[in-house]
This record gives structure tokens, C-alpha cells and sequence, in this order.
DNA sequence: CGGTTACTTGACGCGCGTCAAAACCCGTGG
DNA sequence: CCACGGGTTTTGACGCGCGTCAAGTAACCG
């Protein structure tokens, strides 16, 4: 179970780290299946509001996109983002106590598995059943983990957490103490996702930055100087993040 | 869609409604599989750190329990709540950046699904499949109606959303305004799941009180007077509740 | 170059955590 | 029957983290 351990953990894309992406199996399993009907969006739109391919299963082939919820009062709490390699199911959005909205981060390109379809695909393909329960689990898994900091974390603890976590997910680290990458939201987001307000993320990104953890150029271009740190203040057990690096590099 | 999604608005378990319950037909399909394993725990157990069954899918018959993760200064955090009817997958515990740990609030008793024959059960009966995946999605929906109020919302908001959330799950609402149940949590376990000191909810119940909103003895029996207004203080859009009150009933 | 959207910084107040002590509840054993 | 002890609930005092309001700066775009 090192396979499922590790993926499980982050929920990082082992695909990808296996040389050739995962999508690519998919999409050759959805092309035997269904018309694999493919769409693309930009950066800021929102998604399964439209009429046509309402309450399907999409599966993301590039691009990043965020789930949320939100308050009568315009509150909002990012509850997942999705990568690429991972599944979304909008059949989730209807139907509950609060609003669920899909959105894209980045420009995005969809694989689309019509409403009906979906269920004879799993039966019908025992690879994407198990990828499917996978990376089900992955999402269950970080999402608690999210939850735990939610409830009992400080600021810090969330804000690194988060800069970890999609670090590692979205396989930008290589082995070493720095590293570098892009995150494609506004602090505002962030702080949707971290339960904080965007005024708060700033200044915590601002006490990460005078403690010489990581750098910031003031538009989500995150330089982290000191992982381990970084790990000890998002309550990471180091050892398991060790671990991760190994696998993921 | 009227089906799974009042099915996945709480988690309720529609089985319970349609009059025989659905462990029922499961526990049928399981026995055709394989040898139905069932175990029985007292309340206060841990589930998940022994030998024998260890990383097994659980299928909950009786009883109520917790799954929890924790940080390493002993904050923890209940991540969710598992009732009759419902799934647990132990293999989410291991590899994960925080300790995982599945622990009973009452005496339960337990279906087992050895590691094994999981993967072979879903693809062999689709029956089984689709209720799991209604389970998960039933889930994953509770969990972010959670983290909304855990990132956003005031304490308030977090008990009462909990009061209603337990109470529709439970079925323990019949029609009318008032409701009586209780919950087999110590106000500590109550925190633990709202991300709240035990103080704090103690505090907050007591408020609570005072409106005339519910009533408690002081040992978690609820008595709920105007759950209109219990779900106006839990931000949950009333037309919803009603829905499910009735399809409840 | 003006308008818009993001980030930054300061001041202020409140919600909720923490510490601590008291009241209660229940089971156990003398 | 009462004494005792451990776990839970209740209540008070106090302080801090983070939300909110508000103003100012910086970056981007047509």
C-alpha cells in the first residue's frame, strides 16, 4: 500500500510522477465509453450553472478549479480545489443547506461524463472504479486534514498548511530545502479557503515573510526558504512530509 | 433526482424510512460475498488498531461513532460522524499528516469487508456500488456544509447546525415544532466536532436556552422548541429544512 | 492616464480560548 | 445509608487572535 499510502496522503497526482500522466489512460477508457466530450473555460468562470451539460461528472485534464459553499450573507468557504487528474462531481451541488459553486482558477479543460453514463462507466471499467475510489479517498483525507486546522489552528498554521499542501499537490516541489511556484488565487481566496479574512492572510503571509520561511512578491508568487520550518508551523508531522518530498520528487 | 438528493442533503439514511432498512438488503449482499464478519465494540472503543480485521471496510449497523484526527499537542478534531446504515473505510487512516483514529460513542455492532474483497464486492454487485456511492457523496456533502460553518460561522451557528444536522440524521424528527432526542456526546466530543472549547459550547447551549430556542437537562438531551428559528440561526435556508422534515417524517 | 482590482497597514473591538473553581452526577465500596 | 472519587457541566475573570472598518499604495488594463 506504499502506492495508495502516498497517493492518499496529499492527494498528489502518482501519475504524473510515473511519466505519463494518468489523463491520458482516462481519457482513452472515456473515449471507448462515451463520446468523450471535452470543454474548455476560462480563468473566473463558473461552472454547472449551464443548461447543457448539467449534473455530469467532469475530470479535470489541465487547469485548477475551487468548490465552494456560501452564507445567505455572501460568507464563502472554499471546500476543495481540484487539479488536474482529478474527478468533480456536480451532482454534489444540488440539493443542500447551502450553495455549492464551481469555479476556475486558471483556464481549464474539461473531460465531460454525461449524468448517465457514469455509473455503467464504473462497473464497465474496473481501472477507473479503483482510480475513482482513490482518489475519493485523497479528497476525503485532505479535506479532513483541512477540517482539523479549521477547527484548532492558528492563522499560521493554516496559511502553511495550505502553502504545503498545494505545493505538494500540484507537484511543484523538487527536492531541497527552497522552493518556488505560482498559486493562481487572490488572498481573498485564500483566505476563503482558510477560513481567515483576506486582511488577516496578508499579514500572515507578512509574519511567515519576517520570519524568513518564505517569500512573497505581493501576488501569490510563494518562495519557501525553509520547508521543514514550514512543516513544524503548519503541525506537520515531519517525517511523513519527508517522506512525501521523497516520493513526489 | 428528488431521491439522492434528500438523500445527500444530511446523509440521512432513506432506507430507514422506506420501512425495512436498507443494512438489511446489504447485509444479505455481503453474506452472498463473503463470510459477513460481524463484531460488536461497547461504547468508548477504539476501532482500527487492531491485528485481526485491521484496514477493513466497516459497515455500521448499530450504534453511533466518531472518526477523528489530532494534532500533536492533543487538539483533536472529529471529522465526522458515522451512523447506522453508513460506511467506514479504515484504509483512510494510515499515511495522512495527522493521526486518524475511529472510536465508538455507543455500543455498535460492525458488518466487516476484509480488505480484500472490497474492490471485488463493488464491481460484482452494482447494487452495493451505487449505494456507496451515494454514501460518499452523502459524505462528502455533510463535511462541507461543515467546514462552511467551521470556517465562517459563529458558535451559534455551529451548535445549532449540529443540533439539526444530528437530529435529521438520527430520525429522530417526527412533524411538528418540537423535537426531543438526544446525542451520546459529552459537551468536550461536541467541541471536538464543532471546533469549539467545551466551555464555549456549554456557554453557547446555555444561550441557546435563554432565546427559548431548545432546552437540555444538562446531559445532552435535546429538546428543540422552534426549529424554524434554530435553523434561521444556523444559516440553513429554512425551505430546505422543510423539505426535509417532510420527507423525514 | 483614469478606473478597477489587488495588496498593505493601522486602529479598535468582540468572540472565543484558557485558567480556575465550584456544583453535580453516578457508580463503588465500606 | 453515607463517604468518596472521577468525569461532566456550569460559571466567572481575563486576555488575545482575528474580524471589521477605513485609508492608502501598488499593479494592471483599456
Amino acid at each position: 500500500m506504499t502506492d495508495s499510502g502516498s497517493f492518499s496522503q496529499f492527494g498528489i497526482c502518482d501519475g504524473a510522477r510515473a511519466g505519463r500522466p494518468w489523463h491520458a489512460e482516462a481519457r482513452l477508457a472515456f473515449q471507448r465509453t462515451t463520446s468523450l466530450h471535452k470543454i474548455e473555460r476560462a480563468a473566473g468562470a463558473l461552472l454547472g450553472m449551464e443548461a447543457d451539460a448539467a449534473k455530469a461528472v467532469y475530470f479535470v485534464l489541465s487547469g485548477w478549479l475551487a468548490s465552494s459553499k456560501s452564507l445567505r450573507n455572501g460568507q464563502r468557504q472554499i471546500v476543495d480545489i481540484q487539479l488536474p487528474g482529478e474527478f468533480i462531481d456536480t451532482r454534489l451541488s444540488d440539493m443542500q443547506a447551502s450553495a455549492t459553486q464551481i469555479e476556475t482558477l486558471t483556464p481549464v479543460t474539461l473531460a465531460v461524463v454525461p449524468r448517465g453514463n457514469w455509473m455503467r462507466l464504473l462497473q464497465e471499467y474496473p481501472e477507473i472504479l479503483a482510480r475513482h475510489e482513490r482518489d475519493v479517498a485523497a479528497v476525503l483525507s485532505r479535506m479532513s486534514e483541512r477540517m482539523l486546522r479549521l477547527g484548532k489552528s492558528s492563522a499560521q498554521a493554516r496559511i502553511a498548511y495550505t502553502l504545503i499542501e498545494l505545493g505538494l499537490r500540484s507537484s511543484a516541489f523538487g527536492p531541497g530545502e527552497s522552493q518556488e511556484f505560482h498559486i493562481p488565487m487572490t488572498q481573498q481566496s485564500l483566505g476563503d479557503f482558510t477560513g481567515l479574512s483576506s486582511v488577516h492572510v496578508c499579514r500572515t503571509l507578512g509574519q511567515l515573510e519576517r520570519m524568513g520561511v518564505v517569500s512573497t512578491n505581493g501576488h501569490m508568487d510563494i518562495l519557501i526558504h525553509d520547508i521543514e520550518q514550514l512543516a513544524a508551523i503548519a503541525e506537520i508531522d515531519v517525517a511523513l512530509l519527508r517522506g512525501e518530498l521523497n516520493s513526489a520528487a
